[in-house]
DNA sequence: CGGGTTTGACCAGCGC
DNA sequence: GCGCTGGTCAAACCCG
């Protein structure tokens, strides 16, 4: 455990030195050269009020037409900083529309949650008398643990909505649940195998579910290790209809192992995230066992690193759902009854897609999204990889992520009409979150920086590449090679 | 040769 | 305690 503490500690080491280096290039530079170089620190450090201090000079130098070679230096730091200083406005627009975004967002939150309470009170009444129950065990982090809900769109038979109450303690607390990563390093991993004790990078890879267990097991544990194990418990799985071998949902999985499932021919795939070391989001792809063509995937976790735009829709959905399930309020079963309310509205007639279920050993939300009519719509063309259509991101991604049930409805949501209805169902989840909200604020901001394509770019799965690997499930399907 | 996959082994939790 | 199951590890293997 305590090197896994020396290696975070490395890690910020080795990050800060970057900047330590830059200080002290710049120091010497200082000390080497005259007084241009001084200038040019000068400008660096006080950017916009130099910047136009420069103009001055540039244009008296024009004037003169005596252009040295300091003087084109001058130049060019006068045109890098007024770049930098356009990037820089741009940069506050870009967060006051987010800013106004979110207020929108509270704006309609309000209304919406009015509506649906007026609409939907029984599930609420329901939802908040579940809270009180698990209130009164007086552990926040167990009511949190302990519910878990479904979102099935793929049964129309099944509850709306219900939520169970599980008795089983798993892990202590599920705070910080949008920062859960870096911290789930640096907490204590009381298992381990003696032979694997020099691990390098598996070490760092697969430390935490060394701490799943330690957590589940020692309920004495302190409050700052529980975090991460919460966080990392609850999972978001998403079924897809779908040919491919795996959903591509833009990141970069490498997969560890593989299982037979009990219960299912088809054997379940253990990937995790290798886009950063240490990355602690693991997933499982799975094909369903009665109806084959749907592709099941869990993901558990939180990134810690940058995404690529394509891989930021899944990323900051499961995070939301992640928050949602273990929201450190009491809007987490808020946030279900809205969850469910979302999707009884949703344009497909699927009323019955939103689930909550906590009889899984973890907290799971499963967005089915196989019950569509015409479930070709989710696949992005002749792909083999079939890209994730997820709800929350998919505002931008209607066509793909919300199948219409008549071909009409693409051009009428365009128009307002069912994507109005879908938006504020959306709105009616993201309502009573914030963590959600934030989650999806971010989302919409990567999105408005990112190509609004279906966006599989990113997605460089190898995990399928090899026949081998997708014989089982799917051995005719080849590596997507999806634009 | 580096990185990913395969696959048997290992471990923990759980039920009996 | 034992067996089952889920999840993970890591050596061996494969591939570009
Ligand atoms: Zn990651």
């Amino acid at each position: 455990m305590q090197h896994h503490h020396d290696k975070v500690v490395l890690q910020h080491l080795k990050a800060d030195p970057r900047s330590v280096r830059h200080g002290s290039k710049g120091e010497e530079e200082d000390c080497d050269d005259a007084s241009n170089n001084n200038r040019i620190d000068r400008h660096v450090n006080t950017g916009l009020y130099l910047h136009t201090f420069d103009l001055g000079i540039k244009g008296s130098i024009t004037e003169e037409k005596h252009k040295t070679s300091t003087d084109r230096q001058h130049d060019q730091l006068t045109i890098l900083k007024e770049e930098l200083h356009r990037l820089h406005i741009e940069n506050v627009k870009l967060k006051n529309k987010l800013d106004q975004i979110a207020k929108n967002y509270s704006v309609l939150k309000a209304q919406i949650v009015l509506v649906l309470q007026q609409s939907q009170p029984r599930q609420n009444n329901f939802l908040q008398i579940q809270q009180k129950d698990e209130t009164r065990n007086g552990h926040q982090y167990m009511e949190r643990q302990s519910t878990g809900f479904i979102l099935d769109i793929n049964e129309p038979s099944s509850q709306c909505s219900h939520i169970e109450t599980n008795n089983q303690l798993r892990s202590t607390s599920l705070d910080n649940c949008n920062e859960c990563s870096h911290s789930e390093q640096v907490v204590g991993r009381s298992r381990k195998r003696p032979h694997m004790e020099n691990r390098s990078e598996h070490d760092t890879l697969g430390s935490w579910e060394k701490n799943k267990c330690s957590k589940e097991t020692e309920q004495t544990k302190s409050i700052e290790q529980v975090p991460d194990a919460s966080l990392r418990k609850a999972r978001v799985s998403v079924r897809a209809r779908s040919d491919a071998p795996m959903i591509s949902d833009g990141c970069q999985w490498r997969k560890y192992g593989q299982k037979m499932a009990k219960g299912n021919p088809c054997p379940r795939a253990y990937y995790r995230c290798t886009m950063s070391m240490g990355c602690p989001v693991r997933k499982q792809v799975q094909r369903c066992a009665d109806d084959k063509t749907i592709l099941t995937t869990t993901y558990e976790g939180n990134h810690n690193h940058p995404l690529p735009p394509s891989a930021t829709a899944m990323a900051n959905t499961t995070s939301a759902a992640a928050s949602m399930l273990l929201s450190g309020s009491t809007t987490s079963n808020e946030t279900l009854a809205n969850s469910a309310a979302l999707f009884s509205h949703l344009p497909y007639s699927a009323s019955n897609i939103a689930t909550l279920s906590a009889s899984a050993p973890f907290p799971t939300i499963t967005l089915d999204l196989t019950h569509s009519p015409n479930t070709s719509q989710f696949q992005c063309g002749p792909s083999l990889s079939t890209p994730f259509p997820f709800p929350m991101h998919g505002i931008r991604m209607q066509p793909m992520c919300f199948p219409p049930q008549s071909p009409n409805i693409q051009s009428a949501a365009q128009h307002g009409g069912q994507q109005q209805s879908m938006v504020e169902t959306i709105t009616a989840a993201i309502a009573t979150d914030p963590n959600l909200a934030a989650a999806l604020a971010s989302a919409v901001s990567s999105i408005m920086g990112a190509v609004p394509t279906s966006g599989n770019n990113g997605n460089h799965d190898h995990n399928f590449s090899d026949n081998r690997s997708s014989s089982k499930t799917s051995p005719s399907e080849e590596p997507a090679l999806h634009t």
